[in-house]
DNA sequence: TCAAGTAAACTACACAGTGCAGTTTATCTA
DNA sequence: TAGATAAACTGCACTGTGTAGTTTACTTGA
């Protein structure tokens, strides 16, 4: 294999843009090649068609979606810190304009076409981080709950709700200390309600 | 006035249908005359164009998003049941098959062309009802924070989340049953957070 | 020599929107 | 009640455009 011709990626970096500007539908085969500078040739050189090239897409975009956070509870600490923690790192995964766009690409497409959707759920939809979470902290007793599975929803759904809507209807982009309040909040809301007596 | 010829309607009807399962720039204006029953200029004799049908039926549609949930605190009851009132008027509200259809054809036109958020906005974006809800609460004691529009946005959040992300993810529309569960979880963890101590 | 790329013309097709000759329908009038 | 009238509707051919994908003839660099 001789070198990593940048060809291919000139492509998908145009593609990726035409595809998030005009969605499947309204992506121009002819736009992507001349934005990637190259013939549209080219471009059906690498890929056998539009279908091909958006879901070599997806799956390049899927890997950058997969949630990279990895905050593990820790027993002898105090759970209040740790739920800041969880959810900040959380928020800074999130709040990336990269992951923003991306999402918002896979999710209008998903909305297009629901048989795209298992795509979401292995990618954004992954909730093991919190699970894993809530599951050693409930068997350290820090929980007031042994469904961690519901405890883990609630504080997902208390900082993804806040963080997507306002991109998802209007573009929006939360800014870093809208989000430092919403980790705040929630980890306090959170804290009220699933704190075990007995934890600091 | 001559006589409520029911054409208009038809095409509109099948116009909905097309839109929302193709989306507007996969929806065929020959595929709506056809399943309307109705000789496409017809549909170009009551809608100028295809924008124009669609901006007709955003409109429709719109009117049928507003909010209709109408519960209000009343300062002589114990907060918890008013509550979990409150969370499943909402959840009755956003389960209606017809609402998440109509929702779902708005938010993929909305990340097709950021322009039509503010219809979103104004429509199922709608929070008065919580954010009066817990202004009164607040007035009567029942909070023990005055930050009524945060409690009102985490409320929401617990409630939206879950209703929605299986929709938007998979087309799952949640069961009574499920939404049972997370409105008196919803309300359970609002409580343990916002209730005042010196309310029952 | 040859593999990869380029540019531009070309095919085939789907679609929005129009024009028009003729038909249906409801309503009003004699 | 028969028939006139106007508006709505039909069916179909047609224009123009944008697009996916292909073909062809040419270039370049190792």
């Amino acid at each position: 294999m001789p070198r990593p011709v940048p060809k291919k990626e000139q492509i998908l970096d145009a593609a990726i843009e035409e595809f998030q500007k005009n969605g499947f539908l309204g992506a121009s085969m002819d736009r992507i090649a001349e934005s990637a500078k190259v013939s549209k040739r080219t471009v059906y050189n690498h890929f056998e068609s539009k279908e091909h090239l958006f879901r070599a897409i997806m799956e390049l975009v899927l890997d950058q979606l997969i949630e990279t956070v990895d905050v593990r509870f820790q027993p002898d600490h105090p759970l209040k810190p740790q739920l800041l923690e969880l959810a900040r790192a959380e928020g800074k995964f999130l709040r990336s304009e990269k992951y923003m766009r991306l999402f918002r690409l896979v999710l209008g497409e998903t909305i297009r076409d629901p048989k795209l959707a298992h795509v979401l759920e292995s990618g954004a939809g992954r909730v093991s981080v919190f699970d894993d979470f809530m599951k050693d902290a409930y068997a350290a007793g820090a929980l007031n709950s042994s469904d961690f599975a519901e405890a883990s929803e609630q504080f997902i759904s208390l900082i993804k709700y806040r963080a997507f809507w306002p991109y998802i209807v209007s573009g929006h982009i939360i800014t870093a200390d809208e989000m430092e309040t919403i980790a705040q909040n929630s980890a306090e809301t959170f804290y009220a309600r699933f704190a075990s007596n007995t934890s600091k």
